[in-house]
DNA sequence: ACCATTACTTACATATTTGTACGTACCATA
DNA sequence: TATGGTACGTACAAATATGTAAGTAATGGT
């Protein structure tokens, strides 16, 4: 979310992460308040002040990183419309339509796991 | 890995995200290495000096901490022989197997996601 | 007595992520 | 002229995660 130093072993270790189809999949998902935000936007197009309503201990900030992030990896569809004050709504992508499914395994097996 | 500060937000947000079933899944497999350790114990038990030559990228600080933290979160076993020189196998429990077929589903979103 | 092996541990340094506080542009309305 | 709403941006601080380097215990073999 910030300016990355490119020779730290940090980085660098980051390329192993990519290079496999599984961590790179999670590593798309994986900032603190994606899911989240991929979640609610699963029902119905937001904007902005919605999400900041609907998350409120998430930061303005955070929201418009973790969005932006999600933007960038394709995720999320963001349209700016041209009015004063302005309105921003946010929707998903196809491609994380498709993901919706797999999301809901997944809680399945956060809501087991977590009743033992 | 280290202690927690216990009432600074970034840990009290920790509890929105252990709220939600899926993002508390998610949590559970959310260290760097996790991802890539499980699915190599997926095909087999491993010993740590295995591991260790499978992932000669990972240090052995953090090898031991991502599998302390999946042990401590039930989805890996671990078995200490009392030999000299010690002898330490890692196999995944019950609950972890149940995740393999979600995580194919997620690398093969991550696949396709890749190609576009 | 010395060295090698295994599976760690510990102290410390660095990198990155997240959070805090404040500022901005736009225009409508009071 | 002042204020309000929306969707940000920016500088800075704090917290956490990761990486580096070195050390440990036990014992068998030389």
């Amino acid at each position: 979310m910030v300016a990355r130093k490119q020779n730290s072993t940090y980085t660098r270790n980051e390329k192993c992460i990519i290079d496999c189809d599984l961590t790179y999949a999670v590593y798309k998902i994986g900032g603190r308040w994606k899911l989240l935000i991929l979640n609610k936007l699963e029902s119905k197009k937001m904007r902005f002040s919605d999400l900041k309503k609907e998350f409120s201990y998430i930061t303005e900030r955070m929201l418009t990183l973790q969005l932006r992030a999600l933007e960038q990896d394709g995720l999320v569809k963001r349209t700016v419309y041209a009015e004063v004050p302005p309105r921003v709504e946010y929707e998903l992508t196809e491609m994380a339509l498709e993901l919706g499914p797999i999301l809901k395994q997944l809680s399945d097996w956060g809501s087991k796991q977590r009743n033992q």
